[in-house]
DNA sequence: ACCTGAACACCGTTCAAGT
DNA sequence: ACCTGAACACCGTTCAAGT
């Protein structure tokens, strides 16, 4: 209060790092599209209702803001990995990863963006961390893991902008069905149409899950 | 000849789709960042000598003509799975799609942004057949399919922006020492300097045969 | 130190106009 | 049908100027 009520509008909470980011995460959840194209710097500017040196004051990038938004979304859930049977816990830690991307699905294009972001890094230790547990170090450990990211990062990459996440399931239906038919067209291989009706009919949090439960034998049984 | 001399220097041949994307690669091959971002369309437009209108008779969007030429580069190296033992002829066909995205490191950035696109559907249809003579089909072939292609858009989405891809070694290690400190200083954890050191030491190319070995010896090992 | 907002150098896409 | 190129509505980033 500067007695001449003609203060700027000033929010009451100061500009931080931490409230850049979840403002980012605000815009990027309230975008129906699912990649994160509504993230940009003007988008923030009314968010947070400020101008772009502010924001650049505390942010270098945008790149490296999305990829703290990302990384932010990923930070809560891997505490719960407690199960008492490892293999288990190795299944729980990727579903959570799963699951918080289903929830925020731009988060699986940011991944794939760059190798060295934190979130990536954050993924490597939790998957790292139960393989330990699980008997599983040193080199092996190392191809284990990175077989598993990889797996982790391919999975998840186009939930957001793929065949997944639509409103209905019907939308979901006339998409996929729109696109075998265009595959149909161009492709008189009957392969073709195999995938299309597999695509069709699964669901991507089983096929994901059943995705770890391979790797995680093949590993098993490359250590005999 | 129009007899005037003065005719716009009109290109000799004609401008089609083909002729565009090839120009799309040759752009796409000459910016050695790795990433897609040397496409641009006015880049485009300086490449062949044309207005944007002429480009967008022949093309919808740049996104359309990003996945024509990821495509592109993939059409070829495919064949050559010719080996008697499927196994190998899996494994030969999953390392020709990895080279040919080493040979072009933007492809694998591409690949990632929507799995509608032909390239996908082209590795989809590569890993399946495959996996058709190795005697894995229906389900069991959709959740292997699945997995391995995964898989393998995971390892390739990063080589382009990741640590490989640089022109000497050293300037490579010194990538890799640079991102391994910015990682100590954050995190205390001994994982996350395990994980730093595994990627200082490995072989991209052998990391990723591994995983797929990996991943076909999980799928064995789930048939029985 | 923190913030403002104009200015700059880019984008992809459209479209009336030309041949 | 095919091409031209100006115009439009965006981007991210910088920076002198204010407090």
């Amino acid at each position: 209060m500067d007695g001449t009520g003609r203060r700027a509008v000033r929010r009451s909470d100061a500009l931080t790092k931490a409230r850049i980011v979840a403002a980012a995460i605000e815009v990027l959840d309230a975008d129906k599209s699912g990649d994160g194209s509504a993230l940009t710097l003007r988008a923030l500017m009314t968010q947070l209702t400020t101008g772009s040196g502010a924001i650049y004051h505390h942010v270098a990038t945008m790149d490296e803001l999305r990829g703290l938004a990302a990384d932010e979304v990923l930070r809560s859930p891997f505490d719960s990995a407690n199960e008492a049977d490892p293999n288990d816990a190795l299944l729980a830690a990727t579903l959570a990863i799963f699951d918080s991307i289903q929830a925020h699905p731009w988060v699986g294009g940011q991944l794939t963006r760059s190798a060295i972001q934190p979130a990536v890094v954050r993924i490597w230790k939790t998957i790292a961390l139960q393989l330990e547990r699980l008997g599983i170090h040193g080199q092996a450990g190392a191809t284990a893991g990175s077989t598993l990211t990889s797996f982790v990062l391919g999975s998840v990459a186009n939930n957001g902008s793929g065949p997944s996440r639509f409103a209905n399931a019907e939308e979901r239906m006339a998409r996929l069905e729109s696109m075998s038919e265009e595959w149909a067209k161009r492709e008189s291989d009957p392969l073709v149409q195999d995938i299309a009706t597999q695509l069709r009919e699964h669901d991507d949090r089983q096929q994901f899950l059943d995705g770890v439960r391979i790797i995680l034998r093949g590993v098993a049984a490359s250590k005999e």
